[in-house]
DNA sequence: GATATTATCTCGCCGAGCGAGATAATAGAG
DNA sequence: CTCTATTATCTCGCTCGGCGAGATAATATC
C-alpha cells in the first residue's frame, strides 16, 4: 500500500486511461442507440477479421463473457441495427459466422479516429528505444492483465 | 483505415490492456457478489481519497455516467455489502459524504496486487528516459481520451 | 440408424439504470 | 427575516440487458 515512486504513478495513469476509455465506449454506443456490451462485440469482431479467425455467435459470446441466451441478443441487437450480418457456416452448418458491415467500421472510426490519431501523433516524436519501451511495457501490462490466478 | 507501422500495433496493444482489463474487474465483481459499475465506483472512490477530494453521491455519478437514481442504487448495494459509509457533510448538509471501508481496499488489494505487482516490477528493469516515455505516452493516451469532442 | 454432442435459439425471470418527480438543505432577493 | 430559486439526494415505476433452463437443429460416434 506505501505508494512509493514513479512506477505506482505509471499503474495509475494506466488505469485511469482504461476507465476513460470505457467511458468513451459507453458513450460511442448510447449516441448510436447501442450498449456498451455491443461495442465491445464490434471490437472483437473486427479483432477476429483482422486475425482472420471466424467469428461465430459461441465464439463472441465467450470474448464477451456472456451466455448463449444473452449472445443471442447481443447479435440481434447489432444485426436489427444493420451492424451485421448473420450466415450460416457451410462447412457446419450449426455455426453462425458473423460479418461486420462496412458502415459499422466506418461510423467506429468517425468516432475513435480522432482519438487514435492524437494517440498515434504522439509516437511519431518518439525514437526507437523510446517506442520499444512503450511496446514492452504494454505487453508486460498486458501479460500480467490476462494471466488468470 | 490503412494500417501503417508499429504504432498502430501499439495502440491495438493499448486498447487490448483496456479490455482485458475490463474484464478482470468483471471477474472480481461477479467473485464478490458486485457488478462491474460497483467496481468502479470504489476505484473512483480510492482515487479521490488519494486526492483528498471530497467524494460525494453526485460526483460520484459524475464520474460514473450514472444519474441520480442509478447514483443512489450503486451507493445503496456497496453500503449494503459494507464497502462503504454513508455520511453527511457537516459543512453543507444536503451533502452526502462517501468514505470506503478499509476491508474493501484490502480485498481489491487481495485481487490486484499481484497484477500490478507484475507491471511495477517490469519498469524496474527501465531507465530513466524509457520510463519517461512510457509516462509522455500515457499521458498523451489519457488527454486524447478524455478530450470532448 | 440410434444416440451423444455441439451450436444456436426461445422463454421467463431478475435487477441495473433511466426519467420524472418528491424531499430536504442552502443561497439570494426583497 | 421570509419567500423563492437552486442544489443534492432519494423514491417510484418502467424498460430492457443478461441469466438459467430447456428447445431445436446440425454434426459426430458407435
Amino acid at each position: 500500500m506505501s505508494e512509493q515512486g514513479s512506477e505506482m504513478e505509471i499503474v495509475h495513469l494506466l488505469r485511469k486511461v482504461t476507465v476513460e476509455f470505457g467511458l468513451r465506449q459507453a458513450e460511442f454506443a448510447s449516441r448510436h442507440g447501442m450498449h456498451p456490451t455491443d461495442v465491445r462485440a464490434l471490437i472483437c469482431l473486427l479483432d477476429a477479421e483482422r486475425a482472420g479467425t471466424d467469428a461465430t455467435a459461441g465464439w463472441l459470446g465467450a470474448q464477451l463473457g456472456l451466455n448463449s441466451a444473452g449472445t443471442t441478443a447481443v447479435i440481434d441487437r447489432l444485426e436489427r441495427l444493420g451492424h451485421l450480418t448473420r450466415g450460416r457456416d457451410p462447412r457446419d452448418r450449426r455455426r453462425v459466422l458473423l460479418a461486420v458491415d462496412p458502415r459499422a467500421v466506418e461510423l467506429g472510426w468517425a468516432f475513435f479516429g480522432p482519438l487514435i490519431e492524437n494517440t498515434v501523433t504522439v509516437l511519431r516524436d518518439f525514437d526507437e528505444s523510446e517506442t520499444a519501451a512503450v511496446r514492452r511495457f504494454l505487453s508486460a501490462a498486458h501479460r500480467a492483465v490476462t494471466a488468470i490466478p
